[in-house]
Parts: structure tokens; C-alpha cells; sequence
DNA sequence: AGTGATTAGTCAATTAAGTGACTATCATGG
DNA sequence: CCATGATAGTCACTTAATTGACTAATCACT
């Protein structure tokens, strides 16, 4: 039951309709939290049901018509109330880990492949965190905007993400560099 | 369908029960993937059926009897054929960073002690982790057991394991200190 | 002799998440 | 003028994960 909050937290900052959140969620940002398409709209016909949102219809006439949602009071005394009970810890739960942990017993090549398709990618995210980053903190120091930004909570999780993705290409070029090595010199088989 | 596989990884370090299995993927350890013991327990059945792995009863006379479970053949090739296949990338998915993306909109007070909690969460798991790899490579340097050491997967995870809890322990750190501050400076409300 | 913790495992039910296909409208490029 | 792609959203189905309760033995203690 942590979409739902995922959901209200990012509707914090502006009106969104379903798609542009599930833009949010799915590729790229996604900073705090992740989900498909479908699960957004389902849980936003939820919370709206619940009257934790509500949504308006916005017409245009250039593109198919939306449906633009917001927080509501009870919505974000439901955010408060969450905020203010205790959740567990989160776990890593990877692909990759799983096949770098066997790595010692399977073919390393295509792991190693996957490795460095892995550090792109995270390296690709990087830039984009780096970005968001940027642009939300203006001409500002990081210092001075997270002692007296107006808004800091997208900028602490997107510093989150940046550090997360930034262990993970390291991660990923460090094993693949060893794997590489012990290919070579151990010329197993 | 990823669990099923690490399962597998973790099978192949040694023989396992279901409940040596389950304490190693709940708390603590999990490095590489994270599973409640009743998932576990019907993973197990269903790879046993699917002959992946193989089951042998130990009788004990001072404990409750146990199946301990070892990798067949086919579960190696299973492996094999899940660590060539590509995968999709992980995302963060985490109640405390949903929260703190509301931080501007809801009391910082819960929230900041959560963050506490949890970089104390992390601390533990930093020392589990750091033990666990001084264990593994025994009196080698650490590059001298990557390069040559027998099984170097699990290190890896690990690792792996280690900078996520860092990462965790110093953002929760940062965004404590910045949240206080701003409390006591701003005077919200 | 009884309580609680540890080992070992199971069953039922619910919730969350992922897969895949599908309908529309309009805009742009070739 | 037709294909591609973006916008905007929906439906049905399957698989994975979580919640919660439950059995049964043995050990460590008080």
C-alpha cells in the first residue's frame, strides 16, 4: 500500500494527468518510486474514488483530452499520517545480482556484457539526475538551495538516486574489470 | 520468475534447508536478492519438481529432521541460460524516500527520526557485510582474493551490497542534518 | 515443571506488480 | 497521403509477494 503515497508525494508538485505521471514513473526519473502505466491509472481511479485526489477534465483540441489530478486536504493528511509511521527497511532485489552471485559458475561473458549495458545505463541516469538537479536548484549553490529552497524533498530524493546509480556503474566496471581479468589469466574450463 | 534463480545462486555455495535458506535471504545478509520464508519454502517444492535442485532428508536426533537441498545438472543449465538472458534494469522502490519527497508538505520531525533509524539500519548491515567479506577472503588482501580467490561471486554482491548500505547510511545522514536545520531556521507552519 | 526461544516447515488468503493487447486522436516527416 | 510516433487511456489475465496463522520438536532457563 505504498503506490498510493508514491502517487499523492508526486502529485505534491504539480496538477499531473495519468500519463504524465506514468512518464514519471516508468522510464528514467523515477527517482523514489517505480510503476507501470496501468498500475498508475488504476490507483489513481482509487484514490480518487477515496477522495484523496481529484481530478478534473482538461479539453484540448489539439491533443486527446486529460484528466489533470491533484491532492486534496484529506489526501495529504492521509500523506502525514503515512509519513508519520514506520515502514521496513527496503532490500536490494536485482537480475544482475543474481548472476554476478553465480558468476563463478557460468559462462562470465555475457554477464560481463550485461555489466557494462548496466553502467551505460547508469550512466545515462546520472546525467539525467544531474540535470534535474540543476534545474531545480536555479543559479543557487547546492548548499544555499537545500538550506533555503522552498521545495527540497524531489532534490534529496533525486541526490538519492544520483548516488545510487553512481555505486552502481562503479559496481559494474569493477566487476566486470575483474571478471574480465580472471577470464584471461584463469582460462577456466 | 527471478527468484527461482536465486535460489539457485544461492544453493550453489552449499547444500541448504529451506529455513537455512530463508534466515539467509531475510534478515541481514540478503545481499543480492530478498525473500520471506514461505516463498522460499514454494520455491524450493517447485524446483524440486521441476528437478533444478534435489532434496536428501537428515535425520536428527537433537533437532526437527531437515532436506537439504543442492543444484542439479539442469539447475546449472537453468542458470546458465537466466545469466545470458538480458535483464531489466533495478529501480529504487522505498517507502522512507516517498517520504521524504513529501518533506516539504508534511511534519519533518517523523520523518527525520525515520531517517535516523534507518542510517542506524544501515550501520548494522555495513558491519554484517564488512565481516562477511573479511570472512570470505580470510588473510588475503582484497585484491589478491579477486584476482585469484575460488568463488569470488558472492564477494561481489557483496560489495555491492556494502556501497548501497554507505550510500544509505550518508544520504539518510545528509537529509536528517538538512531537514533539522531547516526546521529549526525556517520555523515551518 | 513450565515458559520462551530456536529449528523446521506448512496453509490459506489477499494485495501488489507485471504482461500483453487494445482504442482513440492528432502531428510530423517523407 | 500514409506511416510513425506521441498523447491519453483501458481491459483482461497472470505471476509474484505479503500477511497471518498454525504444527511440532527440542533446548535453555528459571
Amino acid at each position: 500500500m505504498a503506490l498510493r503515497h508514491a502517487v499523492l508525494a508526486a502529485l505534491l508538485d504539480e496538477e499531473l494527468s495519468g500519463y504524465q505521471l506514468a512518464k514519471a514513473f516508468d522510464l528514467g526519473v523515477a527517482n523514489f518510486w517505480h510503476a507501470l502505466p496501468q498500475q498508475l491509472y488504476a490507483e489513481l481511479a482509487r484514490l480518487e474514488g477515496e477522495g484523496l485526489i481529484s481530478g478534473r477534465e482538461v479539453v484540448q483540441d489539439t491533443r486527446p483530452n486529460k484528466r489533470l489530478f491533484q491532492v486534496t486536504e484529506t489526501g495529504l493528511a492521509e500523506l502525514e499520517r503515512f509519513a508519520a509511521t514506520a515502514g521496513k527497511p527496503s532490500f536490494i532485489r536485482d537480475d544482475l545480482l543474481v548472476k554476478v552471485q553465480a558468476a563463478d559458475h557460468v559462462d562470465t561473458d555475457e554477464v560481463i556484457a550485461q555489466l557494462m549495458e548496466r553502467a551505460a545505463f547508469a550512466d545515462a541516469k546520472i546525467e539525467l539526475f544531474g540535470g534535474l538537479l540543476r534545474r531545480m536548484r536555479g543559479d543557487r549553490s547546492e548548499e544555499e538551495f537545500l538550506r533555503h529552497g522552498e521545495r527540497i524533498g524531489p532534490y534529496l530524493t533525486c541526490l538519492r538516486g544520483l548516488a545510487f546509480e553512481r555505486g552502481n556503474r562503479d559496481w559494474c566496471h569493477q566487476s566486470a574489470a575483474i571478471l574480465r581479468e580472471r577470464r584471461i589469466s584463469h582460462v577456466r574450463r
